[in-house]
DNA sequence: GTACGTAGATTACTTTTGGTTACTTTTGAA
DNA sequence: TTCAAAAGTAACCAAAAGTAATCTACGTAC
């Protein structure tokens, strides 16, 4: 049974397609490797089953990489695949459209804020 | 009422996020003006409610315009305003993103089919 | 005066998505 | 002996997204 796309971006919304992915890879474009607590602080809004259901389906597809460290605590890292890494100009766009936009939000006197944490929280436990 | 974006990604996703609005905002970027019955051929997929309903949220949005003219039958046209043409890059690569993919898949043998068959429909209408 | 073409609204219905809560696993520390 | 930490799973439910079918409006062509 054939899948059938009209045009090219409908095949790249059926990979990153989700409220979730895009920004999941934002992070990872941004990050390198990122655990998955450290997501949860990325992404505050996101539950756990939304995350790990989104991550399994971009590990699916190719796009990242999960890396199983044997220890106790567990621990998971994620990172881009060469594959996803040609994503990255794609990401970099949208994160700075948004960026942009909310500025214009902004201008227009709409309540809008961008945390843009992402320096604070990055990096606390190199374990 | 504040409302707080994590990373810039998220802003961007709060205007194209959904199954349909880069679709429609790729074809529009791609032909420059569209008709209602040519986004319908265009996108087979897409039903009448989510159609009007996409096109509303992206013109509100201030991504694009619709532009009546006042006659019978009628006709309206939708085109990218300045704004939406800021997103033109972005379209570009998530339509070239998908045509690399869909190779990539054949080449895997999976059965995907990429029609763009945009030329052939375009502009049969002239009116 | 009947049917056609275009754009769209409306309603009722189904499917998909996403959230919540509780439970699992393993090992070292209190 | 019981708990804590990290990364999950599973079962259930609510909400959102999407579909199909029908209805409106109106001037033109037949």
């Amino acid at each position: 049974m054939q899948k059938i796309y009209n045009i090219g971006v409908e095949a790249t919304l059926e990979v990153i397609g989700g409220k979730w992915k895009p920004v999941i890879l934002c992070h990872l474009n941004h990050h390198g490797k990122i655990r998955t607590n450290e997501f949860r602080r990325l992404i505050p809004g996101i539950s756990q089953k939304m995350l790990t259901s989104q991550l399994r389906e971009l590990e699916q597809a190719g796009l990242i990489n999960r890396k199983v460290f044997n220890q106790v605590p567990p621990k998971v890292e994620y990172s881009l695949t060469p594959y996803g890494q040609g994503m990255e100009p794609i990401l970099n766009m949208l994160c700075t459209w948004g960026e942009k936009h909310v500025e214009f939000l902004q201008d227009k006197g709409e309540e809008v804020l961008l945390k843009q944490r992402d320096e604070d929280i990055a990096i606390q436990q190199t374990s």
